[in-house]
DNA sequence: CTAGGGTTAG
């Protein structure tokens, strides 16, 4: 055991298709205690040594091993080298357990996706509908919309493409990948006797692209058919009625949700506190949240939120404190949460510790993180600080955040810094209507006339000018 | 032994 599992290389197993496969193999037993990648490396290591290769069950546990929800990207990996070096494989469950591990990883990975589907269709190995959906589910991830074509296209082929299973996968895919149209032409093949999860896709999409309008349409169709609202169902709509402030909507869903017995999942109460929060009901997101019997990182989270929107930064700074106390790890969104607090109540100190104490948690900020420091130290006046925060970056800042730096130079009445920053937003190229008008304020707030005009009017020939070179 | 639809920021 001197070589790690990771950098050692799988050995060849045994063809799948081998005449005679061990009925017992006697390394099988310990399968199911192998959690680690480094104990399913010794075992397969010494499933070769003994002779015996790897008996099918053996492959198949491999790779639903290395497949589940919540797998590190090694042992996806690992999965498809082992597979990488079986020399014809032959079991179509064998590729659609990869495809899995493709379809739940992180980024998609929709290339290696379509790699082992493409193999799988070169080994004459016919995909069934389990195969297609984890395809099409690697595709929807990675945005990858012609890949996400082409695997329908062989759906139709083989007959998959109309499947309960597979259609709301389409449905999903193309949304997800911006094709609406495509994505409606799917939702009108579904059969009315199975369409809720169908329903449940074109909502979710509706809300995703923000058009709640349209979500709560086919909510409302839905039930005209007398079709019955599921968790997942209430999860969006309520989603949708955080986006539209639609509170009396809302709180008939919460009344559905306590009929039909919902009311006890993590998720459902989850988007009730973000719900309440969102249309103005403080109390009532309080409320479900002291109801709740369990919690997890993202019910606080939102709850936090939910305080800070409401500027009561204290009480979500002791919320997260009380978190962090029972154990619970915050990540990437409960930080945005706590700075969000911290800069709409004026902890100044508070919040930049808190930013600190991101990498204890192995926390990398993004730029929402960036973005709430930003407003923290331009709020509370310190200008010059956040324009050097912005300006030292380890990622290339966003308009957003030179523009937020500019309406604290508008309400401190910092003309000079204002300029320079104008100037970094017109360097990237991705100005706003309303930045010409903070800035125009700005200058004419504090008397500088002949400052907004040449200024405006060197920005509006240099945009001329480009334009003219566009042509 | 492998499968569909979900909350959180801006």
């Amino acid at each position: 055991m001197s070589s790690s599992p990771l950098t050692a290389t799988p050995t060849p197993l045994l063809p799948a298709k081998s005449k005679s496969p061990p009925s017992h193999h006697p390394l099988l037993p310990h399968l199911p205690h192998c959690t680690s990648l480094r104990a399913l490396a010794q075992l397969h290591a010494a499933a070769v040594k003994s002779g015996l290769g790897a008996h099918p069950a053996l492959v198949t546990r491999l790779l639903t091993l290395c497949t589940e929800q919540g797998a590190a990207p090694a042992h996806l990996e690992y999965a498809r080298q082992v597979f990488d070096r079986i020399p014809s494989p032959g079991d179509v469950v064998w590729y659609n357990t990869l495809l899995r591990g493709y379809a739940r990883s992180a980024d998609g990975a929709a290339e290696e996706a379509a790699r082992v589907f493409v193999r799988m269709l070169e080994e004459g190995v016919a995909p069934d509908t389990y195969t297609f959906v984890s395809l099409l589910k690697a595709c929807a991830a990675a945005r990858a919309g012609e890949e996400g074509r082409q695997a329908h296209g062989v759906a139709v082929k083989t007959g998959a493409a109309d499947h309960e299973y597979v259609l709301p996968t389409l449905i999903n895919m193309y949304a997800e990948c911006g094709d609406a149209r495509s994505a409606h032409v799917m939702f009108g093949r579904v059969p009315d006797g199975d369409c809720v999860v169908s329903y449940n896709a074109m909502i979710t999409a509706a809300v995703r692209s923000s058009r709640p309008g349209e979500a709560l349409v086919l909510f409302r169709e839905m039930q005209a058919k007398g079709l019955k609202p599921t968790s997942i169902t209430v999860t969006s709509v309520l989603s949708a009625c955080a986006l539209l402030g639609a509170l009396e909507l809302g709180r008939w869903i919460h009344e559905y949700v306590r009929k039909a017995g919902l009311d006890s999942l993590v998720k459902v109460n989850t988007a009730l506190i973000d719900m309440y929060g969102k249309c103005g009901s403080l109390e009532d997101a309080i409320d479900v949240f002291q109801g709740m019997e369990s919690r997890d990182r993202q019910a606080w989270s939102v709850m936090i939120v939910a305080y800070a929107n409401h500027s009561y930064g204290r009480e979500a700074i002791s919320l997260f404190e009380e978190m962090k106390k029972q154990g619970i790890k915050p990540d990437a969104v409960t930080f945005l949460g706590v700075l969000y607090a911290c800069s709409h109540s004026g902890m100044v100190s508070e919040g930049l510790q808190y930013f600190d104490s991101m990498r204890e948690y192995g926390i990398v900020p993004g730029i929402k993180h960036y973005g709430c420091v930003t407003d923290l130290l331009a709020r509370s006046g310190q200008l010059e600080k956040a324009y050097q925060f912005i300006d030292e970056l380890p990622i290339k800042p966003t308009a957003i955040l030179w523009r937020t730096l500019l309406s604290a130079c508008g309400s401190h009445g910092a003309v000079d810094l204002g300029k320079r920053v104008f100037e970094r937003i017109l360097e990237l190229d991705d100005t706003h209507g309303g930045d010409y008008v903070i800035f125009s304020n700005l200058c004419a707030n504090t008397g500088e006339w002949e400052e907004m005009n040449r200024e405006m009017e060197d920005t509006h020939n240099h945009k001329m000018h480009a334009e003219w070179l566009m042509k």
